[in-house]
DNA sequence: CCTATAATTCGTTAATTGGCGAAGTATAGG
DNA sequence: CCTATACTTCGCCAATTAACGAATTATAGG
């Protein structure tokens, strides 16, 4: 039950869910997310935890950087649950349209993308 | 993805979750579920309303009484999530003793059991 | 060692949420 | 109509949470 609500709260707030979705495609770096979601840092590094404390996403660190991931992990619970959304969000217009802001994204040189947390 | 957000935050508590849990038995009224849980009335129609709000649940009212049953809604996203809760906490310990404790509930007389909001 | 950058931790604030009891609504049965 | 019962709505309080900026940690590169 303490694992399941676990989820069910990482899964409550409409960023962390968003972040899901568009890790979908592989994995970002922190300064990476911060751009997609437009908030402060240790904003998005909280909701990371939250997301990490869940296993729903594993992180890997490279030099200066942290790397964040969609979890692979074997159990169900979290499958089922990164299964669910996926499908309940399929055709959401917030992920559809992150999927595309994203190529962008992954596009820019992180170097600038990141520096003094860019916003563009 | 405000539908989603409704259901997983309606997800986010472990009394509607094991209320969620008990009704796979069949449907109860709300005097049965407060027995169930232990709370004031008040607190379990709100409740209540959070998973009817979420469609994760349905109503029919009957003379005084109002029962509630697991949604059989077509909607994927909420078969979904109960498919996915149910799978997770198809094992939890709370939701076992919450299996055995119901068939009593079941079995007292309704009358009894609700009148005054009956504490045993 | 020193500086710059990436990320996390901490402290504060505003908003949300779960709990309760009191009051209100609806229905069954004198 | 009047009372009792089943449930809901409302108002309040305590606890949680998302947001921020400031301070801290860790690493890369002079």
């Amino acid at each position: 039950m303490r694992d399941f609500l676990t989820v069910t709260r990482a899964l409550s707030d409409p960023n962390r869910v968003r972040t899901l979705m568009f890790l979908q495609g592989g994995e970002l770096c922190l300064c990476q997310i911060i751009k997609m979601l437009g908030l402060a840092p240790s904003t998005v590094s909280k909701h990371m935890a939250v997301l990490y404390n869940a296993r729903l996403v594993e992180s890997r660190k490279e030099g200066r950087w942290v790397f964040y991931r969609l979890s692979d992990a074997r159990n169900p619970v979290i499958r089922g649950a990164i299964a669910w959304a996926r499908g309940a969000l399929a055709k959401d217009k917030q992920t559809l349209a992150d999927a595309r802001a994203i190529k962008a994204v992954r596009k820019t040189n992180k170097e600038k993308l990141c520096a003094i947390y860019g916003r563009s």
